[in-house]
DNA sequence: TATAGTAGGTTTCATTTTGGAACTTGTAAA
DNA sequence: TTTACAAGTTCCAAAATGAAACCTACTATA
């Protein structure tokens, strides 16, 4: 499979992955979290080649979490800043450098400490229940078959990374026949 | 810079790309917290190269998140699961599932739905403060420097990629020389 | 006036990484 | 005897990458 084919995958991870699941692209992303805007500062700040990072700007700027903003005509000079969409991964940096403070501390330390404006205290970003708030781990959350999924199999589709077991689960629940659905299609 | 350099950065950022940044190693990790153990498995379900699988599986476990235990001596199989260090990764994977959810809907809605066994409930995760609990947002959080930055600092080193704004904003706060300290090192 | 510096790229080319397909090995089932 | 399964390995062409040089239009400095 090549990589440019991922973004039809019926997952959202895939999907994701398939715009910011780069080598370098989020490392951008994180730029910008910390005020970065200009292409000489990422540079810099990154290290990649010059012209990896023009690519990668020009793919965030089309899949729209950046917005190219000039700031300046002559010589065209340009900004990137986050989007709304570029400011919702912000969830996918914090839980990255969650991983990265806990795992692959090289013995100095937390490099940057986030303190939580509202409450004035320092704060080690966690996941939790919108609807509860109580804390989630892997093994708290249940995976259950959305409307993506049931959507597909009702047109015979089998996306085909969802694992047998979910699926089975599903269908014997909801009296489905899976062979019937899957026939319609071929 | 060359990718392999990259887990030396003093970014947690980064470190963790170093492990998990990688086109296909995130999904493999999603097939693993949707119960997938095996090579087979983990081939037809994410499509890509036997070749780079065998590869990638082998980082995971060198890199220690998933552990390789035989399940049959002869011929020899195995079957590739999660460590703690490895299910600790999970935020980042519902954080992009999150995203993906909110912005790659390819209009047959979410493919899956998660629950929470504790409240029963539907949930959408959110990231949220540790302290407070209340939900946390790019906006809501301020970046310190932390011990990782500041022993290099101490030592004349200058991480790259933090901002000056930051850094000095904190030197002016603790009355250090920057230049004084970049002396040192020469 | 000449020179250097800044910003945001583009071009070229050698090196790396990847994807795809075929092959291997040991076993079991038809 | 042939086929299938599981977990790889080998080979090669094609794609992606990194490094360095180059380009353009200004501005500041000597």
């Amino acid at each position: 499979m090549r990589w440019n084919d991922i973004d039809s995958e019926v997952c959202s991870v895939a999907r994701t992955l398939s715009v910011v699941g780069d080598r370098w692209t989020l490392l951008i992303l994180r730029d910008c979290f910390l005020g970065t805007r200009r292409f000489e500062e990422f540079q810099k700040s990154i290290g990649m080649s010059r012209h990896r990072l023009t690519d990668r700007l020009n793919k965030l700027v089309e899949n729209a979490l950046l917005e190219k903003k000039q700031y300046q005509n002559n010589p065209p000079r340009s900004e990137y800043v986050l989007t709304q969409k570029g400011l919702d991964i912000y969830p996918v940096l914090v839980s990255l450098t969650g991983w990265g403070n806990k795992w692959m501390d090289d013995g100095d330390g937390i490099p940057l400490e986030y303190h939580h404006k509202g409450c004035d205290h320092q704060t080690q970003p966690v996941l939790s229940c919108d609807h509860c708030g109580e804390q989630l781990g892997a093994r708290d959350v249940r995976v259950v078959p959305g409307p993506g999924i049931i959507e597909k199999f009702k047109r015979g589709e089998r996306p085909v990374h969802i694992p047998k077991k979910l699926v089975n689960r599903y269908a014997e629940k909801m009296s489905i026949n899976l062979d019937e659905a899957a026939n319609k299609k071929g």
